[in-house]
This record gives structure tokens, C-alpha cells and sequence, in this order.
DNA sequence: GGCCTTATTGCGCATAGTTGCAATAAGCGC
DNA sequence: GCGCTTATTGCAACTATGCGCAATAAGGCC
């Protein structure tokens, strides 16, 4: 694999980024490094990137795509549709879910993937919905 | 509400699709019908017939839209990274999901907003990922 | 049946993400 | 350091989706 400088501005604006970038945002640090980055090279960067298992991609609420960078644990992620608040599955909690699924045909959830909607805790007392 | 021959056009494809079409598809089969339909009509009738609950979207693994008509029951999809099947999650297995996210903060999910991806029974078993 | 209000449409443009292809340059071998 | 192979890049075009706005037409009122 070759390591051009654009690659290298990518994870730079990758690491820069704490927690999960979009796709799009992760294009606009690129250029502000360099105003000359192309939008296809940073996908196909990020592509790269993950198939070295370096990143991970998952879908938003509104399944746009977002990147965040191969953390020591697995972590879903929760979205509620009341309140727009976004946060991380707690480890219990997402052990428990596994389980959930796994009981009925021995389905391994990558909880990682996709951004799971819903109404949380203080939202659902606070009248729900 | 107004009812125009276009949104005629779209429910009529709607509920010609078994299961779930994709916001493309849909307007794939309003051209069928009415080569004159813009896509921009389709999508803001969808979000509409959302609006009147006769619809709900939810998104595939890959993040795009996905429409279905309201049924019966909620159900959630999943999906199996490795051998690409997808199907519903079954009643019983919903309820311990939804059980298992509740069980921390008071979380009710909404499994019918995003496939959920990982790897089935039979794929797991034979080798997994 | 005709008129009027205003919800909808259709167009043109904008953004997010993707792909084909020719031009470019990384890194290997010498 | 030089040249060669081929992975990568950049461009341009394209798909999926969404938005603003002026033109159109649905449906209530008379």
C-alpha cells in the first residue's frame, strides 16, 4: 500500500476528529488542510482505511454514513427521536442486547453498524414521543 | 389533504411492492405508470403518507431509505453481512431486544427505524463473519 | 359550472456519495 | 539516482435525495 500525502492528510483529519465524523465533515478537514482534496479520494481513502480495519463505518439516524476510529471496545450507538440526544450503548446494556438476539437463531449483532432509534429514558417520562 | 393523480401514482406503486421499496424504486415505478413523474413529487408524497402514518421508512444496512407500509405489527429487520439474507425479527426476539435496552435507562427502541446488521445463525456456525 | 384559495407540482439547483478513466506518482529493483 | 510498474489521484459525470420558488390545479364556496 502506498502512503501518499493525501492519505496521510485523511488520517490526520481522522484522528484530529474525536468520536464519529461524517463522511462529508471528514472531506472538509481535508481541504482545510489542503484546499486541493478531491471528495473521491477521501472515500476511497476511508475505504482503504477500513479494510485495514483502521476505521469503522456506521450509519446515522438519518443513514448518512459516519466514521469513527477502530476503538479498544465494540460500541453501538442510541438516538432519541425526541430529543435528538445521541450516545453510546453502555457495555451491560449491549451485552444484554447481544443476548437478546443471539437466543432465537444464534444471530451475532455488530451493534457498531447502525445507530439505533428510539425514545430514551428521560424523554419516554417526559411524556414520550 | 389534496387528492392529485401523483399521489394516486405513488400509493398505487406503494402497495404494489411486497415489502419494502427503496425511495429509487418507488420512483422507478411511478415512471412505469406515468413517465412524467418527478422524482422530487415522490419523495415529498412519501414523506406525507409518513406524516398520515400509512407509511414508514426505515433504512437498509447500506443506509438508504426504505419504505414499507404500515403492517399490523412492528417488526425490525436484520441483516447478515456475510451471506447478505435479510429477514424480520421475530416477535419474541423483539421483546427481549426491546427488554434489553429498556433495562438500563428506560431506552424504548424503535426496531423498525434501522436494519440491524451482524451475521446469522447459519452463517456464524459456518465460519462466521 | 365557475371562481378563488392555497396545497402541490415541476423545474432547476444543491448536497452526499460513487464510479470510470486517463494522468500521476510511490516505491521497488537496479 | 533512474526508470518502470501499477496503485492512486483528480476530474467529470452520475445517482440518490432534498429544497426554494413560481406555475398549476384540487376542492370548497357560491
Amino acid at each position: 500500500m502506498r502512503w501518499t500525502p493525501q492519505r496521510r492528510s485523511v488520517v490526520a483529519a481522522l484522528s484530529g476528529a474525536s468520536g464519529h465524523v461524517t463522511a462529508a465533515e471528514l472531506v472538509e478537514r481535508c481541504r482545510d488542510q489542503d484546499p486541493t482534496t478531491t471528495p473521491s479520494t477521501v472515500y476511497r481513502t476511508l475505504d482503504v482505511l477500513e479494510e485495514l480495519g483502521l476505521v469503522r463505518h456506521g450509519h446515522g439516524a438519518d443513514g448518512r454514513e459516519e466514521f469513527h476510529v477502530q476503538p479498544a471496545v465494540e460500541h453501538g450507538h442510541l438516538y432519541c427521536s425526541a430529543c435528538g440526544g445521541r450516545w453510546e450503548i453502555a457495555e451491560g446494556q449491549a451485552q444484554a442486547v447481544v443476548a437478546a438476539f443471539a437466543s432465537v437463531d444464534g444471530f451475532e449483532v455488530d451493534l457498531s453498524h447502525m445507530t439505533v432509534v428510539g425514545v430514551c429514558g428521560a424523554c419516554a417520562r417526559a411524556g414520550g414521543r
